[in-house]
RNA sequence: CGGGGCGUAGCGCAGCCCGGUAGCGCGCCUGCUUUGGGAGCAGGAUGUCGCAGGUUCAAAUCCUGCCGCCCCGACCA
């Protein structure tokens, strides 16, 4: 296309309220214009690459069976009650009435949509398997948006569905989305990683997210640094028993004392008061899980992980508990948590396995207890991994050092299981004429922030680097001075050459001066930039310049189209 | 929802403390010159100073209320 014709308005400053690198360049570049908080719009330059992503999403889905359909974004709310979601999706689903008072929602996702196409339609086992997919737009009314695309409100995404008749069915459709994730990402030419994950409210048994790895990215990703395990920081699992150096001697039990500790709650106060080291310590925190207290216990160095917490128990809401549940059970104000004679159902973290002779509250205040042990001062029936990995813990397949990394998530797979099925009688008759109830999975992308992470992996000081698959434009033509006729010409008559070719192509047609051609071609990430200049047209000969490695080729004219061709075919490949 | 910040031309900002004709840079329009990394000169257009109310002879500036946006936290596929 002409840029003279183009609506493409790119902008030297940066907006004030843009953080990121993708956020910063998406508005710069003229992709994307922000319309209220979390909400934007795409221009056609930033359209291009969504569609480019969404082409390859697709090709890869109907390589994996997948069939594409088209869901309301509008939903009535008798459908989220029937699936329990009215109550617990909570206030990210935006609730209205229409003109009759009846009450809908915007769509955050289309479990509940699907799972009622497909209950009307589907009645045999002969009609199973199944999988849907849409790229549709979601709104998710989150608390705060931010960084862009990255987290906003309203944004677009492929979310897929798989329907089984049996267990063994329900495997394979998973597997096969999980390796068309894999083909999509490094078709996009993302560096990523795949995390075993914690599937959170969509609910379901087990879940991976594809994370594109991000020094910007908002979640947290643990690796092991020997084998292929990589999980998400809240799901990641901590190795039974604390890594403690080999003993020889058995250890001395020695007598209990209380001691006065006037005011002194935190962890890090009472190891400074009393001398002790955090592993010397065992913190008591109590929670409310749907009501009840519970009493998570872990070694003074290392934080519960509420998520592996709740998992463990199964309960619906776990938070903190409030300090009059903590004086109910300890009998003391928050601060002063201990096992001993404590009033809640207990659990203690695997790192409490080798300690003796340890620091706890006295469950009194003011005061806490030295030299307690387990088996002669309390005992706990029950003990799980409650504990945030850390960095150099070891695997728990292999026994290597685990890693951190930041990432962004952009997929997410998950086997629900029968979780909305059975609880909308998505139901099929199978072989023996019996009743059964339909295996599902749900598939997502989030395209919008697919793109923000690619931006975040590839730009320089200059502007974006696009992977050539979903660059909006493979090529930029650049005639130094548009008067100049013979550049025109030139300019021109490559323009024609490569478009009738298939290449998508600008051509800066401007009348504006080279410097600023070439900060707006370099700004908006086109991966080929053809020069036009005085002295080697004078040659016949241009210069092509390749945005990502910076490399520079002069050839003769004639040569470009097949530059070009056999340029784009290598990366294609 | 708690804490903090901001709202003045299309964009980025100054002016506000200490009330007195609304400014700068970029962009935009016109002309001339210039033309390989965001040009120079000359001329020009553009504002209900977020909204509402109050104080005052006089409010962008002081006071009250509201709205919007951003950041930190809590929360969350």
């Amino acid at each position: 296309m002409r840029y003279s014709e183009m609506f493409l308005p790119t902008v030297r400053e940066v907006p004030s309220d843009a953080e990121t690198v993708s956020h910063k360049l998406m508005i710069r570049a003229g992709m994307i214009r922000k319309l209220t908080s979390g909400i934007y719009s795409y221009l056609p330059l930033g359209y291009r690459v969504i569609r480019k992503v969404e082409n390859i999403i697709r090709e890869e889905m109907h390589n994996a069976g997948a069939q594409e359909v088209f869901l309301p974004m509008v939903q009535p709310a008798e459908l989220w009650q029937e699936s329990g979601r009215w109550v617990h999706y909570g206030k990210e689903l935006l609730r209205f009435t229409d003109r009759h008072d009846r009450e809908y929602c915007l769509g955050p996702t289309h479990e509940e949509v699907i799972t009622d196409l497909v209950r009307h339609e589907v009645k045999s086992y002969r009609q199973l398997p199944v999988t849907l997919y849409q790229i549709q737009t979601k709104f998710r009314d989150e608390i705060r948006p931010r960084f862009g695309v990255m987290r906003c409100r309203e944004f677009g995404m492929k979310d897929a569905y798989s329907f089984d008749a049996t267990e063994e069915g329900a495997e394979i459709n998973y597997e096969k989305m999980y390796a068309a994730y894999n083909r999509i990402f490094m078709r996009l030419g993302l560096k990523y990683r795949a995390v075993e994950a914690d599937s959170g409210s969509i609910g379901g048994s087990y879940s991976h997210e594809f994370m594109v790895i991000a020094s910007s990215g908002e979640d947290a990703l643990v690796f092991c640094s020997a084998c292929d395990y990589a999980a998400n920081l809240e799901k990641a699992g901590a190795a039974t028993g604390a890594p403690k150096p080999e003993k020889t001697e058995p250890v001395k039990i020695l007598p209990r004392t209380e001691v006065h500790t006037p005011d002194i709650k935190t962890i890090e106060d009472v190891c400074a008061f009393l001398n002790v080291l955090p592993v010397q310590v065992v913190k008591t925190v109590i929670f409310n899980a749907d009501g009840s207290p519970v009493v998570a216990l872990v070694r003074g160095d290392e934080e519960i992980n509420p998520i592996k917490l709740k998992n463990y128990l199964g309960c619906e809401v776990l938070e903190l508990a409030k300090d009059d549940m903590i004086r109910e059970v300890t009998g003391a104000p928050r601060g002063f948590a201990g096992a001993i004679g404590i009033k809640a159902r207990m659990i203690e973290d695997y790192s409490l396995a080798n300690m003796s002779n340890f620091v706890m509250g006295a469950n009194r205040e003011d005061y806490h207890l030295l030299n307690v042990n387990r088996g002669r001062d309390f005992e706990v029936s029950e003990c799980a991994d409650l504990r945030f990995v850390r960095e150099g813990d070891t695997c728990i397949h292999c026994g290597s050092a685990l890693k951190f990394a930041r990432g962004i998530e952009v997929g997410h797979v998950f086997k629900l299981g029968t979780k909305y099925s059975q609880a909308m009688k998505a139901v099929y008759l199978d072989a023996n004429g019996r009743e059964q109830v339909m295996i599902m999975g749900c598939y997502g992308i989030g395209i919008g922030r697919t793109v923000a992470a690619s931006i975040e992996q590839n730009h320089d000081d200059n502007g974006i680097i696009w992977p050539l698959p979903i660059a909006p434009y493979q090529v930029a033509i650049v005639p130094v001075n548009s008067d100049d006729a013979r550049m025109a010409q030139a300019a021109e008559g490559l323009y024609q050459a490569l478009s009738s070719r298939g290449f998508e192509v600008i051509m800066d047609d401007r009348n504006e001066r080279a410097g600023v051609k070439f900060k707006d071609a370099d700004l908006i990430g086109i991966p080929y930039r053809i020069t036009i200049g005085p002295k080697n047209l004078a040659e016949g000969k241009v210069e092509i310049r390749e945005r990502g490695s910076g490399a520079m080729n002069v050839l003769p004219l004639e040569q470009v189209v097949n530059f070009i061709t056999g340029a784009v075919r290598k990366e294609n490949e």
